[in-house]
DNA sequence: CATAACTTTCAAAATAAAATGAAAGATAAG
DNA sequence: CTTATCTTTCATTTTATTTTGAAAGTTATG
């Protein structure tokens, strides 16, 4: 992996880098590219937004690289453009809101995922034939197709948890530590 | 991709081939590799065990590459091998239980992904500075830590609700479809 | 121990995914 | 309309992942 190159502009502590590192790490074993990743890290711990060149320098990527896995972040509701009065480069920052992003990422995947496969199953479910060798399959589809429901009731439990007191109540005991 | 090819002895009907190839494709969104989601789907519909080069057959593949992903598929849980009385020959078939399956993915990914991710998190909270930018990082490692122990306790969660009756309840719903 | 029947390994090849950077495309301002 | 500034695209290159298949390893059996 390459290294993290501190800019004497934007520092990237020791901390942060190492955070960067791990949501990269983490977001790659999730099927998110991990520069992807990094760069929503890297927002998500800089206090005000960033421009394409100071992402590119603090991530030490390409310039294409950085404006396409901006963009991407963007569609997945990750990361946000901001306009500063006067200037024409652009900026962008991630919402702080974890909650939110959790919420964002369910909902992506959900449509991106699920859904189709949903469609799948369904579409299987009217395969003909009476043979053990058929309805044993059919109980099969009829299974997964359970189990797929099943994750997608979890995601909406998921997405509507935003409020939940236990969440709340978590939040403030490990704030604390 | 590469077409699923029938063969006489272990005929791949149409539906299954599309269902291989829909769990396949679903898997790899999921980080999960194609073959391996494609044996473990295959292993799925087929009402008995299978050899690895039953496996090798319908799916069109080598042996080295069978024998791994049968081997990952076994680490994960997720197949089982079978012997024969009087046979050398090892079969294998997947747990038909959807729920099981659920489970054990589940399980897998907290322990390898989840985990490793809350020890970076801690180790973060403890980083030092009082400056602005500092204070800052802190709070946002420490919403972040939430929002993993928060995905933790959505899979716990989503782990015990095996025995739930609200699943109970729309598998028999799905069922008389 | 020798052979046959399987299984596992692993270096090399094939494939897929991600990154680069120069060129082309915008757009504001003069 | 021109220039300067910034953004987007995309053919190539690089890197990472997956697959192959032949060779080595294993284990039952006579």
């Amino acid at each position: 992996m390459k290294a993290l190159v501190p800019c004497p502009h934007h520092a990237v502590t020791r901390s942060k880098s190492k955070f960067i590192e791990a949501w990269g790490t983490l977001g790659s074993s999730w099927g998110v590219p991990r520069t992807m990743a990094q760069i929503h890290a890297l927002l998500l711990v800089s206090a005000g937004a960033l421009s394409t060149e100071e992402v590119m320098e603090s991530l030490q990527i390409s310039r294409g690289n950085a404006n396409m896995n901006l963009r991407n972040l963007m569609d997945w509701g990750l990361v946000e453009k901001e306009l500063h009065v006067g200037e024409r480069r652009e900026y962008f920052k991630a919402p702080k809101d974890a909650q939110y992003i959790a919420r964002q990422v369910a909902v992506q995947r959900k449509k991106r995922e699920l859904e189709p496969m949903l469609r799948v199953l369904q579409e299987l479910q009217g395969v003909e034939g009476a043979d053990a060798d058929t309805s044993q399959f059919r109980g099969q589809i009829g299974d997964i197709y359970d189990f797929a429901l099943q994750s997608e009731r979890m995601l909406n439990l998921f997405i509507s948890s935003q409020q939940n007191w236990f969440m709340k109540a978590l939040m403030k005991l490990t704030g604390k530590k």
